[in-house]
DNA sequence: AATCATTAAAGAAATTTTTCTTTAATGAAA
DNA sequence: TTTCATTAAAGAAAAATTTCTTTAATGATT
């Protein structure tokens, strides 16, 4: 057993990750200037339970009204809130190749409370280049930049290969979380949070499903 | 209680979510020239329970020796044809905008069992380009073209507010499958697969830990 | 050859997550 | 004003997933 940091009986994951659908849906009636909605309606929208809904949302301060449901107003106030959309954190990405220089354009991460300050690759035909403003440099001016800049999440955007690598350099530099997009995994000290995220795992999944039917269902 | 297909108990999406990592880390000590690798050895480098690591592994046909572990090259093989990996399958994509591009420039995907054979859009600027190959197409010629080809799955990367939309031009022109990267929940028939993928619940988790970490640990 | 330590595998136990059930509240309809 | 149907919320039950425990096998060491 591990005696450090006992995970404190955090929000389930499930939840969390079921939350920035609900902020998705409730911003599209907000948009619409609908002004309540209710578990049930946001359930038949997710396909899933309406209790499920409204379990996830007893982790927030939000209060429903029976029958009537939540204000979708509050409901995106309290979402955004509740998963930090709203507080700004300052990250750095390194490999701006397809995958990264797409997430330098992505918009919706800045709207989301990630604001990503520069770029770092070794490729010189990108470095110099901008982004959506985001400028490229080469990796080698990470040192540099991270103590001038209050950056506290790494993005990995390279080749599985250099992951750890990269990563050794942003645990140096004083990362504190990184947004591991490569499928190898990363050794970091315990104290530096680390989210993989991997396109292959979904594609595995929908494999799974799509060929299973192909066989199981008459 | 629905009455429709009853999840036929399959494998738990956890164990299919790790597999590409067991992949990925078993193609490494392949190239390396390993032979063996025990499930202590994966679970280190996975950061999780060894057990964990060989009832995942009980879902293939892959036996382990004991006290030597599991063949590098067996468990490559069976897992790459556990994953759906080793077989083609057709895909369109619809949206060839940052992420869109993005994702035909990964020529992962067709190492891993997915080819996409045209893209869509409705930027003129966009149409007739070619990524990686891959041509794209204005969406009204989506429908001549999945006639011809042998597509069975659908991949969205256009803005959230246009998902349902392309989603019916799918389920109208006859995939079986759709990857949705679009925050926005979609309708289909119940017989249609849909895998969401969405980078801001992967976000949602990282700001949790980071910010709670902030609050919390001493 | 005998012992030891490491491992896979199977099943039990614990934990986590989801679904079900009950209760109380209240807007709308009669 | 009364009844009805819908809803949120809380807790119980069920289901799914992970972790723990035991067993048996076997390569390495003595």
């Amino acid at each position: 057993m591990v005696q450090s940091s006992k995970k404190i009986q955090g929000v389930p994951e499930p939840t969390i990750r079921r939350m920035p659908s609900y902020l998705a849906f409730a911003e599209g009636l907000l948009r619409k200037g609908q002004q309540f909605v209710s578990s049930t309606q946001i359930a038949n929208y997710m396909n899933i339970d309406p209790t499920q809904v409204t379990k996830d949302l007893s982790y927030t301060s939000i209060v429903g009204k029976t029958r009537v449901g939540y204000e979708v107003k509050a409901l995106v106030d309290v979402l955004s809130e509740f998963l930090g959309f709203t507080i700004m954190d300052n990250a750095f990405l390194v490999g701006a190749g397809s995958l990264g220089s797409a997430l330098l354009h992505d918009s919706g991460l800045s709207h989301f409370g990630l604001n990503i300050v520069a770029a770092f690759d070794v490729n010189s035909s990108t470095i110099g280049k901008k982004f959506n403003d985001i400028e490229v440099f080469h990796i080698d001016q990470f040192r540099d930049l991270s103590q001038e800049m209050n950056v506290v999440m790494g993005i990995i955007t390279v080749p599985a290969e250099n992951a750890q690598t990269v990563a050794d350099l942003m645990v140096a530099w004083g990362i504190k979380a990184i947004w591991n997009f490569t499928p190898a995994r990363i050794k970091v000290p315990e104290d530096i949070i680390v989210q993989n995220t991997t396109l292959y795992s979904n594609l595995a999944i929908i494999f799974n499903k799509l060929h299973n039917d192909r066989k199981e269902v008459q």
